[in-house]
DNA sequence: GCAAAAGTGTTTCCGGTACACCCATGG
DNA sequence: CCATGGGTGTACCGGAAACACTTTTGC
């Protein structure tokens, strides 16, 4: 490699972070591993990440720590931002690309790891490692950005859904309670739905219209 | 520096690349330079970019390349996508972070540098090297959002200025006309702009009222 | 009086928001 | 008949866009 500087500086290299999300029981979460022993954060939460390899892009990267780690194939996948502050790696000079990831919600896609890994609710999340609370915080910004401009929430359903279940993982992105009409006017005059013309009975309600996204 | 792999891996290394715009003669230009002869690409034309320095953020990189190479201050500056394809440089593993970056339009704080650079309108970019293309175009596309959606006009404004001069800078960075009246309501109901009761007088027309930023 | 740019209002349409009641079902 | 969530409509407001003429000046 020809990068070397002739003043013996060594370069800042590459990782890769992802802030993996997964709506369970109608509540979204985040992946979060426990840092190895050897690291510089021994048994605290971190995000899922690492250097780049070689022959790698970032995306790449992603795609494997995540696959690695937690058996994860992620669906969805988005830069968010580049942190480069100098010290947000105690070991050296470690740049970082973060990625809003979405997981499959399918249970099958989800093998047990050898690395501690755990989804936990984006209300309970605990300090975590370096500057990974930055980075979810960052990255939490940019869901609750494109839940509404862009088709993001195809990722973050089940193929089949009613609109009440839409709506809870949009109140639980965004944090907040939306008005049941207004919603599904606006879901509904986007044209992105389909209409099965199949109900879902569940218990002693009236039974809920079953939609797919086109 | 304890990030090199056992297997002798080299890790991929940082840069940033500065798209710096300025106003010339109410036309959007960008700062271009040519590349040097040890270069993969000599001669061709390409933004202002370079390694990260081990102590240096990616801004603090980009103030330092405008200023080696152009003798630029930049009064704006704003992180845009870091790009990772493997092969975007030729002499080793290179990901680069963009930025959008504004120049200020006073003249005087622009002094010639020995590189040769030049700002070149965005209507006249040549092809240049490296993946420069698609990021300039990446960070055009962010200037254009920017310029509704921020008070980034602000940093490519001189200080006073008239309504027809500000629609102009709008009409050079999105490339398309703006009715004027639209324009002056839009821009005066959202109470951004300061009018200092002066006009500016400029051969044979009605006298225009002069505005700086708030 | 004319050329050249400055300046000015109204109407229409659309998306966002606030808000309250009836419907279908199982027990 | 009742409890539970499913499903529906209207009115108001503000921003975006379309559109043409009058004003001020120097010559």
């Amino acid at each position: 490699m020809k990068l070397k500087s002739k003043s013996n500086i060594v370069f800042a290299v590459v990782a890769a972070d992802a802030v993996c999300f997964r709506i369970i029981n109608e509540k979204l979460h985040v992946l979060l591993e426990k840092a190895p022993k050897y690291s510089p954060f021994p048994g605290e939460w971190a995000l899922v990440g690492g250097m780049l390899h070689p022959r790698e892009t970032a995306e790449e990267a992603v795609n494997r720590l995540l696959e690695e780690r937690a058996g994860i194939k992620s669906i969805y996948k988005e830069q968010v931002y580049t942190f480069s502050k100098i010290d947000r790696d105690p070991r050296g000079r470690v740049v970082s690309i973060a990625y809003l990831v979405v997981a499959s919600s399918n249970p099958q896609e989800l093998k047990k790891a050898d690395l501690e890994t755990e989804w936990m609710t984006v209300k309970s999340i605990p300090k975590l490692a370096y500057d990974h609370n930055e980075i979810l915080k960052n990255v939490l910004e940019k869901l609750k950005f494109n839940i509404f401009n862009t088709n993001i929430a195809k990722y973050l359903m089940r193929k089949e859904f009613t609109l009440s279940e839409l709506q809870n993982v949009y109140e639980t992105v965004l944090g907040k309670n939306i008005d049941k009409r207004n919603f599904r006017k606006k879901i509904l005059s986007q044209d992105i739905l389909k209409d099965l013309h199949k109900v879902r009975k569940e218990g002693v309600m009236r039974p809920a219209k079953i939609y797919i996204f086109k």
